[in-house]
DNA sequence: CAAATAGTGTCTTTAAGACAGTATAAC
DNA sequence: GTTATACTGTCTTAAAGACACTATTTG
């Protein structure tokens, strides 16, 4: 054994001598819906936790894939959403989260523009897709729908868990990162209220507006971060000018 | 397969159906060595990446116990370590970062107070432990210890990768969480100095010491987050007042 | 005495929050 | 006109950094 070259190791390297968990990749993707920060779920169709209401996600393929490849596979396979950037969010691993077998979940988070969501149901593991409103204060998340709030019991494995992770650390860099500038409508012209919007979204609750501007403008303007484009958005009340990210 | 129950689902799961990875959970285990931020790495002594420096870590016991409970096992059993608080860092996925085959780690930080690290030899796996320092800057990870510096070579695996993400963590939450207490010889008594000299191994840079004092006034013993004991330390110089940090 | 560490205070800049007030559009 | 949104400015407070200065111990 102490004599053997790494190659000859591998050669009669056996992975199955150990239990190995299964690996799936599961994203909590967010947007904007109606003003508010909201969750794509998406209800199972088949066992286990049939019925009830899940992220989009599924099993890692070994050996041919990394995590964030599958994340995005599985994204585009079950939601059609391709263009969006992924971020690595925990690791969720209680033996005991998954009534199968001990599955590893590792939960990614996804931001899509208020309005360019794509709500059709797809994949054979899907019965139904659908956006939830997320409300998160004390720790304690709510998810609601119409007349509909999602309690514990309807919510599949710990994802409840996951999705408070992910909106705690969407608030937390939000300050800091310009993470938001991903929920606009169009990060190539909006106005500075459109984003202010988009961080009362996040923060639950009101900005004021002269403040806003004085961070927007210190923070992403000044920098050349963001540039006015010296468009003006016509809408009701005084025009406003449109501004553009400037990518990295 | 529509109309089974649940029960009758998870009776007929098979969970071998598909391929799955193998996962081990890393620790990025870190203290303060001669007044320089410093990691524990294990010289491999088996294949793969025989005679390279890795972190402490091991393989999770599928279906027994969660990543961060197979963390804690695997420093106890390799370095001894059993007082510490673990975090996860992030998972590392890449279907090649190891030879084997499919091995995804999920990542977590320790911090071990100055003087407090067992620098024995154990496990069958472990060839030989030591200490190296850090340094960290422009993205540019270096480890060295007395004369040896280790080039990319002299890593296994991606540990390199996940050194340096522990420590741009560490110095991100440095700045607004307590972490960097559980760097000192003893967190219920301590100067500020002592903790000043902390945070310059943390972020590689002298501090100023009046500025320091503020940001430890106002940021823990306003908020009474810790105290003075009224105990004074007997050194060099002046008697600086001792500290305790409050428990929550 | 020098050297070393301990501790206070001052000045400036920057950021953030509360809030008043003015500007320009649709209706 | 009202309503709605856009934008500017003022005041206060807090935090951080540069830096000068005083205090108390050992040797």
């Amino acid at each position: 054994m102490q004599d053997m070259s790494e190659q000859e190791f591998l050669r009669s390297y056996d992975p199955g001598r150990y239990p190995r968990p299964s690996v799936t990749a599961d994203i909590v993707v967010m947007t904007l819906y109606k003003g508010t920060l909201a969750v794509l779920m998406i209800k199972r169709g088949g066992h286990p936790e049939k019925g009830k209401w899940a992220l989009p996600g599924g099993f890692l393929q070994a050996g041919e894939e990394s995590a964030e490849q599958a994340a995005y596979r599985e994204l585009r396979e079950e939601t059609g959403i391709a263009e969006t950037r992924l971020r690595q969010l925990a690791t969720f691993s209680d033996p005991c989260r998954d009534p199968r077998t001990h599955v590893i979940s590792i939960a990614y988070t996804a931001l899509v523009p208020e309005g360019q969501m794509p709500l059709f149901t797809a994949g054979d593991d899907a019965a139904d897709a659908a956006l939830f409103r997320i409300g998160l204060s004390d720790g304690i998340l709510t998810l609601h729908r119409d007349g509909q709030t999602l309690a514990g019991g309807d919510l599949a494995f710990d994802h409840g868990a996951i999705i408070t992770c992910a909106v705690q650390r969407l608030r937390g860099r939000a300050s800091y990162e310009p993470d938001a500038f991903e929920l606009l409508p169009d990060d190539q012209s909006f106005t500075i209220f459109q984003l202010k919007r988009v961080h009362e979204a996040i923060f639950q609750r009101p900005l004021d507006a002269g403040n806003f501007r004085k961070w927007f403008t210190r923070g992403y303007v000044k920098p050349g971060k963001a540039v006015a484009t010296g468009a003006h958005s016509t809408q009701a009340g005084r025009p406003a000018a449109l501004y553009k990210l400037i990518q990295d």
